[in-house]
DNA sequence: GTCTATACGCTGATAGAC
DNA sequence: GTCTATCAGCGTATAGAC
């Protein structure tokens, strides 16, 4: 979903400015803050052509959902496709997402923060959907090769990612003014090699 | 905030049968989903009363919101005046919050969970308020001591916690089945020597 | 397919008796 | 302080012309 990133409201075809206007507001006011009128205004469209596309406010949602969801997945294959040891692969994973939170805020604002299981009750939870099945399946692998420690699976990937998705939601947040990327490495070094000093 | 946990309606004062009932309210159906007349039902009283003790919705999330803060606070002040070493202060911190998690649920999903920005506008951002920057400074004299690798304190922070919270999200989503005291022993080891095996 | 205008339910909030 | 009855506004969704 290039498009999704561009701003410029007018040459697109509808569907995108609809998906562009509401990942904007949504990621920024709240999904339960957003009416459709303002979704319509931003959008230069009718509401006509809303209900008609995407048929109501869930609708968009759940379309940017499943379309972010599906980006996020070609991600990680490709990651996994690129055939590195378990851990290298997380680290790649780390790195990518660290990134994207710098490039392209919004979708991991949309993916990481909002509780979709609020406005789309149909979806399973984030956590069990196939990137983080994917996820957990990287891990499982690598115990399985000996080079994770071996353990609970959703421990062990807890552990590997969750210092990864809490900076995330800080820099979001605002809490951290670095960019994440910086801190990569010395977060990859702590993940693997544990917080003790010495 | 002994009584939030109780669930027998009638006895109790109006305040706190007013903020039971939205705290089981707002976490199941989400604050959106939830209208001032439901919590008056589920609560036995009447809206006259609740705007009267409140002064409305976005009144309670405020009151339950410091009222829960303030709990975590102490709780974590508490484990820090039994003065362990930092290490030991993390890892208490951690099993105090996997104990909740499994008694106290809806505290610790309206904490965790919810997106108090969205209906708290004037609150600072959970992850800036007072429990977390006590636990980020927790982590900083561990460093300084020498206990905890050098490095930039958010980073060891966020290494350090964030595997147990993406665990109290997952068992809170019910990914997880097993109480999460039982993986703290585990989880731990990991933390402070690394998800490497060997 | 796109638009405008309109209907209708729900929700937050108030007024005023007790 | 507590209650009931009621209001005003918003937000979703539809109807129907173009």
């Amino acid at each position: 979903m290039p498009y999704l990133n561009k701003t410029a409201p007018t040459p697109e075809p509808v569907d995108c400015r609809i998906l562009t206007a509401a990942l904007d507001l949504f990621v920024n006011h709240g999904f339960h803050n957003v009416s459709v009128h303002d979704v319509q205004k931003q959008a230069n469209v009718s509401i006509g052509s809303i209900y008609n596309h995407f048929g109501g406010k869930e609708g968009i949602a759940r379309a940017l959902y499943k379309h972010l969801l599906k980006e996020f997945e070609e991600m990680i294959e490709a990651i996994i496709a690129e055939n590195p040891s378990s851990r290298e692969c997380c680290n790649r994973i780390i790195a990518k997402l660290f990134e994207y939170t710098e490039t392209r805020a919004n979708i991991i604002a949309y993916m990481l923060h909002a509780k979709h299981r609020e406005f789309l009750p149909d979806e399973p939870p984030l956590c069990s959907s196939t990137p983080f099945t994917a996820m957990r399946n990287v891990v499982q692998k690598g115990i399985d090769r000996g080079e994770i420690r071996q353990g609970d699976p959703w421990i062990m990937t807890a552990s590997i990612f969750g210092g990864a998705i809490r900076m995330i939601h800080l820099r979001l947040d605002g809490i951290i003014d670095t960019p994440l990327p910086e801190y990569h490495e010395d977060l990859i070094e702590g993940i693997w090699h544990g917080m003790e000093s010495g």
